[in-house]
DNA sequence: TTGTAGGCGTTATCAG
DNA sequence: CTGATAACGCCTACAA
């Protein structure tokens, strides 16, 4: 690999000036300037990236901490902000932030090592707590996805889980379901609390009683396994949320091995609007995410905080209802 | 952030040999190597990444180059050798790769000029012919999934492709079906077009002749379309094979909307065996193809090589059939 | 067993 | 406009 002392030779200047050519920075003279250009790619010279970045203390490089590589959701999130980052001239490094607070942990430290310029975590275990002082003793910025820090308005990315499952339930009691189940997420997931809190409130402000809640862990099999349980409680119920399509999918699977039409005995609402939904029999109803604005969002806002620029709070992200097939009115009233 | 001059002096020795203790590299006195110990976390002395990387010239640091961040295929692929690289210490810089052998190469460019320490390529458009040069004069290794390189043959994994979609073909004319359709990926996808001949040398080896090809992306929505320009042939057809899980879901969903019963009235066989694959309605009968495996093995092989310890070529990986509801015997001998 | 000094490839600060 | 020269933080002969 030719370095810039081989360029100097061929073209006969120092290092300084091939640096100055390289960055336009400083003036230099415009025969010069041509003669290091042919010099460099007659040599297939390209500027070492690692020295560069020892030198200026800048890898142009970001971090991102997933909580997982499966699922639309998180496919959409990689490859927004992978695209986004791209466009801005800085590569993405994307880790698994596993199922824990401490993993999550473990992988920014780990991006930290690696001298990221800045870190976006979305985070699916930590609490505000925990994040404060983490966001303020790094020595490199971190945006959060999905959690609120006081003092750091913002550097925190959010959509309002809680409404938009109140929106979803509503839309469920709306049609007149009065008999309603649900599968939620982890227990210890801060989305999954949010919007388990919605869709109870929900049903307090109509003086309604949920008809059992289970946990899944937002995979297919999890939803499949809980609709089971749930059959199995012999409670009734005309309507079922999910916290995710996911596991809505596992659900309507249950339900059809026990029988139970869907939507015509029991209605079925996703979360997340994932794109299989469309195509699903019957298409699943759903809660769409603008998970590529707030992925666009949380790369940009980074890249301002990384100029230097002042930046604002962001608005709180909002979903909206996707309805299809899987939600209608119950058959009988109960 | 604490350098390594900083536990120098806290220590009281050189930088050599806190270099030394830090490498387990050439022989020091207990005593002292408990005081560099001893000196690094009363600092909290991390080691610069970038400088050792650029002293070493390795940054510990693989290229995976993928297809897309969509789709249970490649969340498994990431995820795998993620999972794996990281066991031995290596970070995983995953790229897109796009859709198209140009972009594929700009990818595997970038990765260079990151300086990592082999690259790792899915690849879907690059023809071996192709893929040969860039293997000899890449200054790092580069390791290929999905495509056979004569000379390389140590260093790609290979799924075939070709058999597995003559064993599903197979199993359909087994079930009895005489009329079938298919649905494909991209034309230009190397994939894809042994699926293909698969498909189409299965058939002609019971003297059978297709009953239409259309050809899709691999996502849902193409899927969906193609069956409903299939349909819209009017050509009569019983069994419909699909070149992967997506696309299935969408024929599936487009032969539901024409009030065709799947698999009463046609079967439905896809390729990947996607993890929704057994909770759909019906559920899909698909060919599992060991992405884990494969992906494991690339890494494992890539790290022999990293190693300089010599590596041999890897079998063909193959797949199997995974037989679910979606295909059956047609109702009517045709 | 330990220290010295040079090098990895750039950038950046001075003079000139 | 251009050229020395000192960083950046670490590794590694070579000496001692």
């Amino acid at each position: 690999m030719a370095t810039i002392n081989d360029v100097c030779k061929l073209a006969g200047v120092s290092k300084a000036t091939v640096s100055r050519v390289l960055n336009n920075t400083g003036q230099v003279k415009k025969s010069t300037a041509d003669a290091v250009y042919h010099a460099m790619d007659t040599l297939g010279y390209k500027p070492n990236s690692l020295a560069r970045a020892l030198a200026t203390n800048c890898t142009n490089t970001l971090g991102l901490v997933v909580s997982a590589f499966e699922g639309a959701y998180f496919s959409c999130l990689m490859r927004t902000a992978s695209e986004t980052s791209a466009g801005a001239g800085k590569q993405l490094l994307i880790m698994d932030g596993g199922h824990s607070a401490e993993s999550e942990e473990l992988a920014i430290n780990s991006l930290v090592e690696r001298k990221v310029d800045a870190i976006i975590l979305y985070t699916r275990k930590m609490p505000a707590a925990t994040l404060k002082p983490l966001m303020e003793k790094l020595p490199v910025p971190l945006i959060v996805i999905n959690q609120m820090v006081d003092g750091f308005e913002e550097r925190c990315i959010c959509f309002d889980q809680y409404k938009a499952a109140c929106q979803a339930t509503e839309f469920l009691i709306a049609k007149a379901h009065r008999n309603i189940a649900c599968i939620s997420g982890p227990e210890d997931s801060v989305n999954s609390s949010l919007r388990l809190q919605g869709f109870k409130d929900s049903l307090a402000t109509h003086q309604l009683d949920h008809c059992g809640i289970y946990h899944g862990d937002y995979y297919t099999e999890s939803g499949y396994r809980a609709c089971q349980a749930l059959l199995n409680s012999g409670q009734s119920f005309s309507a079922l949320f999910t916290a995710n399509d996911n596991m809505a999918m596992g659900a309507i699977r249950a339900l059809h091995e026990a029988g139970i039409k869907v939507p015509e005995e029991v209605s079925v609402m996703g979360f997340d609007n994932d794109p299989a939904g469309p195509f699903l029999i019957p298409s699943l109803s759903s809660v769409m995410l603008p998970v590529e604005a707030m992925a666009q969002a949380a790369v940009e806002q980074t890249l301002l905080l990384l100029k230097g620029e002042k930046i604002s709070a962001i608005a709180l992200f909002s979903g909206s209802l996707i309805v299809r097939e899987s939600v209608d009115q119950p058959q009988k009233p109960s």
